[in-house]
DNA sequence: CTGAAAGCGCTTACAG
DNA sequence: CTGAAAGCGCTTACAG
């Protein structure tokens, strides 16, 4: 069995709140001889003393851990965040428990309810779009909770996303600027929240500038089906005339197979064709140079989502009731 | 404060033992009458009863966690990894923790060391190449773990990696089937177990081909600074006469740099030149419709690891000794 | 300066 | 069939 304060407080003849004190620290301020602190702390060293964390968050109620829900790790963007998010938990000495909801709302709720059952602290969500609007039944109330890239519209905590209506009128109206008059859009889940703002951005700009928004050029997909849908919608807006000058993609997963698309179709873009997508990497930049990629605020949104999280359990901790939820908009990233 | 058992036993006046054995399923085994049952269940739900999963994981001994260290979460390999094992982890019931070691192995000591602490009941590790080639310090003595993608030689437990020699040599063969004689092989981390069995692989296989390994046509980068060091070194193998005529990378991560270094150089590759290299994604396929990818077995390393620490979790609760350690090789998929 | 004791919320022999 | 009690390994008033 592991060496617990038990073992050290009988080897030294002391009790085992000695032992706690000068463990945990707290040696000077409770007046524990600094003999006894030095022969507690050589002998927890010799033991290998390892602190059982369990009993200690059982003891004080927290545990020091943090569950963190996305809807695909495997989505670069996500994987960079959960890394950012990892280092910023870390920073504040909290572990990450991670889970992914695979777009699955129901799992999704399944894993809110046992991240809280495993006692972490808080939890930082990445919240799929909801078809019931309904609100989040394993989500205890008043449980410290960040939601950050999606906007749902039951959600009441804190929240960090991106400034998606902004950006998506700036990359319209570069477009424009760059010639182009027939801007295609597609995207993906167009109901959740960001992708309706980026949608409104698009049309906004397009309004701005003149230009009649053209329903042939729009293009929504599911994220269940997107792959196998996508030649067909592309087949009939590269049919559509006046010819498309250019494609605005919501999310890089679109972008990304279109290359697809043009080498198993042997479709070539037309030359002038613009493209611009939310979140790229290396990969699209080298195959289209001239793409505009919007990258999203990663870094910041992880730091935030931190950040408001901890605020949260410390007011928790204190008893204070948490102040108003705080809604942070972050400005992406022209590259 | 949450409701426990015991509120649930006041309310009920009956024990906190018939509570706890109900809820647990002991139910009728040890016979709490099936009213009493009754009573308790609909307490519970009436309540919103959570149990405390601490208080239970202090008491067992086992906390239903698993550690996960990965290198590098954002490189799509360790992203599908772990994607794959928190769905093999859940399967068993059980929650993973993620930790990154960010190729520094310093910090993968500590989490390490962290996790434990943390009381997983097991630890997954796609380990790190160590420079002092001394022990896992932190990795307690018979604590349940499995090791993947990487063997160690200071590893002293289950591993479960893929078959890269052979696959290696497989590459090869393909190349020179296909008329190449001059190949390049490149690779980051050459000191790792999997990078030098690729190296091996390869090595055996021109040797086999009667094709003499021509050193200049051999490269090794560092994880840290390969984006920086590469285009010298591809300038200097293309200068090579004669002339270079495939190009085997051990890692996707360099055939992407390749493409960078294309496009920032205005290069082309000659058109009869071959590439190769291990796990790939649709975007290099789509740039380069004749390379060959080489698949890790993901799925299967996920199943098989998660398989190998929880049969040794079994073992550890039954206190039977675990048997020797297993050493799975797995076969990689062409593509 | 130090110790005895209660408590965090469970589980599990043990006794009846 | 059910309850009283000990214990998992900590922390923390409280008393001396």
């Amino acid at each position: 069995m592991a060496v617990s304060i038990k073992d050290i407080a009988e080897r030294l003849n002391v009790s085992t709140a000695t032992v706690s004190l000068t463990l945990s620290g707290q040696g000077d301020l409770r007046k524990v001889s600094k003999k006894t602190q030095q022969r507690v702390l050589a002998c927890a060293r010799e033991l290998r003393y390892q602190p059982n964390v369990l009993a200690r968050s059982l003891n004080k109620g927290y545990s020091e851990n943090l569950g963190l829900i996305v809807p695909d790790i495997t989505d670069s963007f996500f994987s960079q965040l959960a890394d950012q998010i990892e280092l910023e938990a870390e920073k504040r000495n909290y572990t990450l428990m991670m889970c992914c909801s695979h777009n699955d709302y129901r799992r999704e709720e399944r894993m809110i309810g046992l991240l809280q059952q495993k006692r972490v602290d808080g939890l930082l969500i990445a919240p799929l779009r909801r078809p019931d609007d309904g609100p989040y039944q394993n989500l205890a109330d008043g449980f410290p909770a960040v939601a950050f890239d999606q906007l749902q519209p039951q959600w009441k905590g804190n929240s960090v996303v991106s400034n998606d209506r902004k950006t998506s009128g700036e990359i319209v109206e570069r477009m424009v600027r760059r010639g182009a008059r027939r801007i295609a859009l597609l995207c993906i889940d167009a109901e959740r929240y960001s992708i309706r703002e980026r949608v409104r951005g698009y049309r906004e700009a397009l309004e701005a500038a003149g230009i009649a928004a053209c329903e042939e050029l729009y293009a929504e997909l599911s994220i269940d089906s997107y792959r196998c849908d996508l030649p067909q919608v592309l087949d009939r807006i590269l049919a559509v005339r006046p010819r498309v000058d250019a494609f605005f993609f919501t999310t890089h997963l679109l972008a990304e197979e279109l290359v697809h698309y043009m080498q198993e179709r042997g479709v070539r873009l037309p030359d002038d064709c613009q493209l611009a997508c939310f979140h790229g990497n290396m990969l699209l930049r080298s195959l289209f140079p001239s793409i505009t990629i919007v990258q999203m605020p990663i870094e910041e949104i992880a730091r935030e989502s931190v950040r408001l999280i901890c605020d949260q359990i410390e007011y928790r901790k204190k008893g204070i009731p948490a102040p108003p939820a705080e809604h942070l908009i972050l400005d992406c990233i022209f590259e």
